[in-house]
DNA sequence: AATATCATGAAAATGAATTTCATGATCATT
DNA sequence: AATGATCATGAAATTCATTTTCATGATATT
């Protein structure tokens, strides 16, 4: 972990960045939290170590990560984006419904189906996104009410 | 076409809606616009032939026939959601990011490997969404400037 | 230490989507 | 055909996530 801090902050001040506090704090808090974390939640875990942070800068770091690669843009049509840190190889997801978890999977098959959809098309692919709706296990077994939003 | 556009009204009748002629030009506007149309595109193209349509009567009646279940929102990330309608069985989509054509494909088995992977986690799935981005034909062989936004 | 440049946070701006509200249209009942 | 109830409409206002602006503070570099 403090590699890979020191990593990024070697990358930053490579291509003019300069260090910060609140960006160090930022960018540690967001490896630490759980995966799939909105901004305000990020913001609101990072305020617990320095309170004036504000949410621009929370904005404004994950950007940042993005371009450099660590961090890539998630939308699973909730109104506000998640981002996952790509540490973890790449992955697609399971996104529950009813209570929200989301379980990441990985499958070569389907990727290397996704390969050849492609390649029959003559479209040179540069990512893709599958994500997966429905009803975890618990919420499945669990007589919960299914509503669909 | 017109047999649709009669058992949609019925549906909305049945629903305990009214009829409207803003309505009619816009869900009629919408099965014959070309697919994944943005609210934007489909209101300018709809006031053409109605021109006092209101951009609010567009949103709430795509609404509408989402509910209805002949309408489909999509989101490709480019800002504003776009719509496709239901009438062609499902499919996925090869998203340009050079032109911004959207090719659609369907492949059974990239289905059934998705239905193993929901069953081996005990999930239950109601809905997907692959979305593969890339350059289309055209952008590749052309030498256009391949940007990624 | 001086200077140039970057980063910050607050406030303002943006822009898509939704809500509100007064008015008009449509349906069912006489 | 008039009545009343309910729905649909469009304009304006609102919401909410995100981005921009801007004055100030922090950080490299010389």
């Amino acid at each position: 972990m403090k590699r890979l801090l020191e990593r990024i902050d070697r990358e930053i001040l490579a291509a003019g960045g300069k260090r910060s506090r609140s960006r160090s704090v930022v960018i540690e808090g967001f490896f630490r939290a759980r995966d799939h974390v909105t901004i305000e939640e990020l913001t609101r875990s990072v305020r617990e170590i320095a309170p004036g942070i504000g949410a621009v800068t929370v904005y404004r770091t994950l950007k940042l990560l993005e371009r450099l690669g660590y961090a890539k843009e998630l939308d699973f049509g909730e109104g506000a984006r998640r981002y996952e840190s790509n540490l973890s190889p790449h992955h697609d997801h399971l996104v529950c419904r009813q209570c929200g978890t989301v379980i990441e999977f990985e499958d070569r098959e389907i990727e290397n189906l996704q390969d050849l959809v492609t390649r029959r098309h003559g479209f040179r692919p540069t990512a893709h996104r599958l994500d997966i709706y429905g009803f975890c296990r618990e919420c499945v077994s669990g007589d919960a009410t299914e509503r669909v939003r």
